[in-house]
DNA sequence: CTTGACCCTATACCAACCTATAGGGTTTAT
DNA sequence: ATAAACCCTATAGGTTGGTATAGGGTCAAG
């Protein structure tokens, strides 16, 4: 197999430790793209892009199981389209939300920047301030 | 004390977990603003802006001790202006690149959406694709 | 003046997400 | 051909972020 790397080279491009991407494959996140005759696992670009988007979306606060019906929602076949597009839908919104939610804050933390240079105590929390109006709706 | 709530009413209009709620306060997040005479905790809007605060900062990744440093830039006294500057404009950097993130996710889910009316598998993942270029800088 | 719905502290338990270790095989360089 | 540096499976252990439970006090309504 041409340009597959084993587990140790795939964990050092990602910077994630081995055990973590085990792990991923016994939560079916992340399968080998094959395996030696010794049954070492290989990995190719997909699997490193596969990779570095669950630790991406991580960071973003998505759950394991959030990220696999992320990465299954491209993978289902086309006479499903229907359902995957809903769910598509579905995710947009949540993840319109999670932008309206950091901009929030971003103007927020601008806003405690630009009042460090003036005089007197910052009255009220600035950070806080960000948050007044994204009441939580579900 | 005048509009102040005990831990059970801020739990409902936060929609949190009484025991969640103390286990802020162990963490030091989110301390009453009084108590009455048989040690019943009260609380005032100020508490209930910031649970709901570090509630959302939780839905988008941040740790509960970066939720805390986020609220303590705030209070921070003046004569540490700079520092607080300089750790707000650090905030700031992470939270856009969490912004940056989730619109190649949003674009890349837009992406999945239009070319589900089309026939033909889709042929590579869309998801993947939007997440190809951030790379983690660290 | 007692019953139900609160509150308290302290501590144990739990799920999600890793991370390390034990015990053993493989590959590569010397 | 042997040691270093990989890989394997299986399983135990750790951290974070809660949630539940035990044992007991408080308070308002009837």
């Amino acid at each position: 197999m041409k340009n597959a790397y084993t587990i140790g080279i795939l964990a050092g491009m990602a910077k994630v430790n081995i055990q973590t991407i085990r792990y991923y494959e016994r939560r079916t996140l992340l399968r080998p793209a094959g395996r030696t005759g010794a049954g070492y696992r290989l990995y190719d670009k997909t699997s490193l892009k596969r990779l570095l988007f669950i630790r991406h979306a991580k960071e973003l606060g998505f759950t394991l199981e959030e990220i696999g019906s992320l990465l299954n929602l491209s993978f289902e076949n086309a006479d499903s389209c229907d359902i995957v597009k809903r769910k598509a839908v579905d995710k947009l919104s949540g993840v319109e939300e999670k932008i309206d939610a950091l901009g929030s804050l971003k103007a927020a933390l601008k806003n405690l920047i630009a009042s460090c240079g003036k005089r007197g105590p910052t009255e009220s929390c600035p950070i806080l301030k960000g948050f007044e109006v994204s009441e939580k709706k579900e």
